[in-house]
DNA sequence: GATGATAATGATAAATCTTCTCATTATCAT
DNA sequence: ATGATAATGAGAAGATTTATCATTATCATC
């Protein structure tokens, strides 16, 4: 029940908050501020792009919602299930696919020790083209 | 000699070119086209920004320089050396370690094999707190 | 259920980063 | 030196995100 995270991060239970809320948990891709608002908009809900942005950043706070930053220029978002994950993403179509690798993440605490960097958070994301017959291509 | 790297881009020779190549080369940093327009400024060059914007991009296209996007929101630029690195940039101070990890390189290439992508390119940041006594207090 | 202190919303303006436009200027092959 | 062509730079415009603030909604208390 989504309610229930909502009010665990000291945050009033409003409509646009749960829709939010809801939309990321049964669309479950990555998706940005913008897209949030548009399908919210195609649903027939009223709400504002400022409130969708608003939102967001609070539930990042409230570590309900990660924030990924792809080199597409805008932050997506996803649903903070507990389970770090890294990311492959086409760049034909867009597609989106997760990995978690204990080697890659292992290393990259022997990394941050060897750089006397006290590991707070990392980023990896890979580039490429996915199988699809018109992505494949190059 | 830069002005052979310029001209091998197919870009013609022009002072803004050279002065941008050349501040990235001694600078060795990683710094964006908002910081490379303000130190020319400061040496006394007369110089746009718009065309530090343009010459970047298309010294990027070049294979002049590397363009990173850390969380920061504004793209940065070093030159390609041809070595590929990857990063480790501070939360507090913004210092920025390279480092090259021949495991996780590997790793990355089995793991886009078996999604069934054709790498082009990745991208791996660790954020954290560098070992300065301002910045590892957390 | 009504009341009121407080927080949230949404329209809009503004900030930030980047790209585009276009008249002027510089480059370079001839 | 000349001229075709490319590059520059000032400013406008685009794209994404944040700030402002009057209005509205939430929710603890009555
Ligand atoms: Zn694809
Ligand atoms: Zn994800
Ligand atoms: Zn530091
Ligand atoms: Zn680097």
């Amino acid at each position: 029940m989504e309610n229930q995270d909502i009010k665990k991060a000291g945050l009033k239970i409003t409509l646009p908050r749960v829709k939010i809320l809801t939309l990321l948990e049964k669309h479950g891709g990555h998706l940005s501020a913008e897209d949030v608002y548009k399908i919210l908009l195609e649903e027939g809900e009223e709400i504002g792009l400022a409130t969708v942005y608003r939102v967001l950043t609070q539930f990042e706070s409230a570590g309900l919602v990660v924030r990924q930053n792809f080199e597409s220029g805008q932050s997506v978002f996803e649903i903070d299930n507990g389970t770090h994950h890294d990311h492959l993403v086409c760049l034909k179509c867009g597609k989106v696919e997760e990995f978690l690798d204990a080697t890659i993440e292992k290393r990259q605490e022997a990394i941050a020790r060897q750089h006397g960097f006290s590991i707070k958070d990392h980023a990896l994301v890979i580039y490429g083209y996915c199988n699809k017959p018109e992505c494949s291509a190059e």
